[in-house]
DNA sequence: AAACTTTTCGACCGTAAAAGACAAAAAATA
DNA sequence: TATTTTTTGTCTTTTACGGTCGAAAAGTTT
């Protein structure tokens, strides 16, 4: 089965339509058939397009973690400054968390023994620590930063800013868990920042 | 099986569990291992307490009604004038079902033929049209309002309201629905108020 | 503390819905 | 028309679910 573009196409159709229905339902509630239907399909003419539901699943994540890091790198391309930088990365992330926490409950909260979900959890801490390293290193580079060693350092900032965010998302409203990243924000810059 | 006051009170912790469930993933895919997990119990355990799903969730609906009537007869009761109570009940209906409207998806959109479906839209229904008769009373007995048949009135301005509650929903965005809201009262309330 | 009641829970059952396989129908292309 | 691509209905197998039951645990009463 070779990939000619029309059914690359119908591959994306199917991808968009199975996001909407894995955000509401999460993953495992979420019927194939649902999906299928959603696209306006059989769920057969579904499993012509992909193995399995894992498969159409790991294609979702793989989508949407192409569109954030698009979105972050705009959004970042447009600043020169790398602390405003990163204040933006932060804001997109929060936001992005915010408008797909159903979906992405997979990703963050899934019982831990799973292999699968394990696997897809590397993929997505991958592309997030990858944004956060270019940043950091961008910040180096142009002088902004003093950082010795990026990679730990963005792993563990990166670790830290989940664990604010999730108590954010479900505890104040927008207003004030922005109030609560910039004030974050301003201790991790101050303790970085060349003085 | 008599109840006692641990009881009820158990019960009821049973039902908020439910309702936050049902809510996310509506009545068909809320398992009910689902709401034992979320209330911290067996799924024995709930059947200790409830006999069926069925009457997991007609409970839920039962408590949800009479919370919805209360913060509306709060709400209208500090306020005396009739045609402002009218508009206060239609934008709490408006909220409340925006709020659940995941939930009260099985009371709205379900389809036709589940007789137990039918029966919750009747209760439903029912609380629906006596607050609404109330203040339309309350209106007449204040002179506010000339209303000859206040029941057929109410059955007949409730459906209407429904109708273009459903599409503000889903096609409009929060001030633009409130502005339609006023307008179409503005229209019921001058073929009804007294000249 | 024995006897009894209330509550919790794990194991189990039958059914219904799910994932996935497959061959044949339908549509598109040559 | 012959050939390839795409869609779908049907079938099998597996899993998940609603609901039951008896026994364990916790709580009360005497």
């Amino acid at each position: 089965m070779k990939l000619t573009d029309k059914k690359r196409e119908e591959r994306n159709r199917i991808i968009e339509s199975a996001r909407d229905v894995f955000k509401k339902y999460g993953f495992k509630k979420a019927a194939v058939s649902d999906i299928a239907a959603a696209a306006g399909k059989a769920k057969s003419s579904v499993y012509y397009y992909f193995k399995s539901k894992d498969k159409i699943y790991n294609a979702v994540i793989f989508s949407e973690a192409k569109k954030y890091r698009y979105r972050v790198s705009e959004a970042v391309k447009k600043i020169n400054n790398p602390e405003l930088q990163l204040k933006e990365y932060i804001l997109i992330r929060l936001q992005t968390d915010k408008m797909y926490s159903n979906f992405y409950e997979a990703v963050h909260n899934f019982s831990e023994q799973d292999k699968f979900i394990k696997r897809l959890k590397q993929i997505y801490d991958k592309e997030e620590f990858e944004i956060f390293s270019n940043i950091l290193e961008n910040g180096v580079k142009t002088g902004f930063f003093d950082v010795s060693d990026i990679k730990y350092t963005a792993v563990g900032i990166v670790t830290a800013m989940r664990g604010i965010e999730s108590v954010l998302l479900h505890k104040y409203e927008d207003s004030k868990a922005e109030a609560v990243i910039d004030n974050v924000l301003k201790i991790i810059l101050y303790g970085i920042v060349k003085r």
